[in-house]
DNA sequence: GGTAAATAGTTCGCTGGTGAACTATCAGGT
DNA sequence: ACCTGATAGTTCACCAGCGAACTATTTACC
């Protein structure tokens, strides 16, 4: 399939030629990028790949289970795109076909007319909860090459890379 | 832009409500999961807004790199395939990008006539050197949040999940 | 109260990436 | 030499995601 050891190995020594010539070259951050970018794309396919037999794909998904893990089953379009990371666009694409699955519902919402309301149904709960549980192994064999800390070290250290990347992207945008 | 804040605060809401129905769930390695998508995410759209007013896209950049910075400047599509993560198919279409913008050339090789040698020309390789340092201090500052330990903490822990993702994807696709 | 600006969602046309089918070449056994 | 099967690359038809333009509703301001 997608081997990433080449990948890997071919990223150190390319980023060490590159520099060869481009001495002011980030070094560990490019090679921080890549390897990030490389890893997640490996597992995003692996995830993918899991949920094909099912019909849906990864943001289709995702879009379920913030409806699935939201206080009350529900949720509008712009809340879903802020947290599925998709634009408006999609989400309508992503909407159509959970609706058509009967895994979500379509309504307006009543205090603003422009709003519309999505909600799991009874059937879509049914089939996250048939469809997580066999996945749990591969995901959890995914990161078995982490003792308990080195879990929690990454964990803590990812997380204050999102929180910093996204205060760095939104100043970006700002002046 | 791409909040990540929210979405971050969602995913350990989320993922607390989740296994509340579903106690099975693996809950850290979940949070690893989107975590790593999350910012890897993050981080490929803000390269690639910086990669859009240059007419190339990731993998277009990607793929001129990886001849920029291999031994003698050229390689096959295969070859390049392996190392940018690419399908055949889109491969055709990179090169095609890449050789009419006089950036790459194409050639049949010598020994084995069904190959084609793409090989990086002297305006891709001034390109690269053109593009790529204003590129730096975004790619510093996406880090800044680090301590050299740290970043040198999360680069070993990276480079161990990737080699091991990749093993396990290995094995599942043999038996 | 009525017009202007903002907001929620959808539709449309385009780009990027994919699998399946195809062509051309090479390698191996007879 | 010749057929079989493997390999390198391309073409084609399709899907997912995006920006721009549009509709419907709400809010703000005079």
């Amino acid at each position: 399939m997608s081997s990433l050891k080449p990948c890997v190995e071919a990223l150190y020594e390319g980023v060490g030629r590159v520099a060869d010539r481009i001495p002011e070259l980030p070094k560990s951050e490019v090679v921080l990028v890549r390897l990030l970018m490389l890893t997640a794309g490996a597992l995003l396919r692996e995830f993918e790949d899991r949920l094909k037999p099912h019909g849906l794909n990864d943001s289709d998904f995702r879009t379920l289970m913030m409806l699935y893990s939201s206080e009350d089953g529900s949720a509008t379009p712009s809340e879903l795109c802020v947290l599925a990371e998709q634009k408006p666009t999609n989400m309508t694409r992503i909407a159509n076909v959970l609706a058509k699955r009967d895994l979500i519902s379509r309504s307006h919402a009543t205090h603003d007319r422009r709003q519309v309301l999505l909600r799991i149904t009874p059937a879509g709960r049914r089939f996250v909860a048939k469809l997580l549980p066999p996945m749990f192994p591969a995901v959890a064999e995914s990161f078995a090459c982490f003792s308990a800390t080195e879990r929690k070290t990454f964990e803590k250290l990812l997380k204050k890379l999102a929180l910093h990347i996204d205060r760095t992207v939104d100043t970006d945008a700002c002046p």
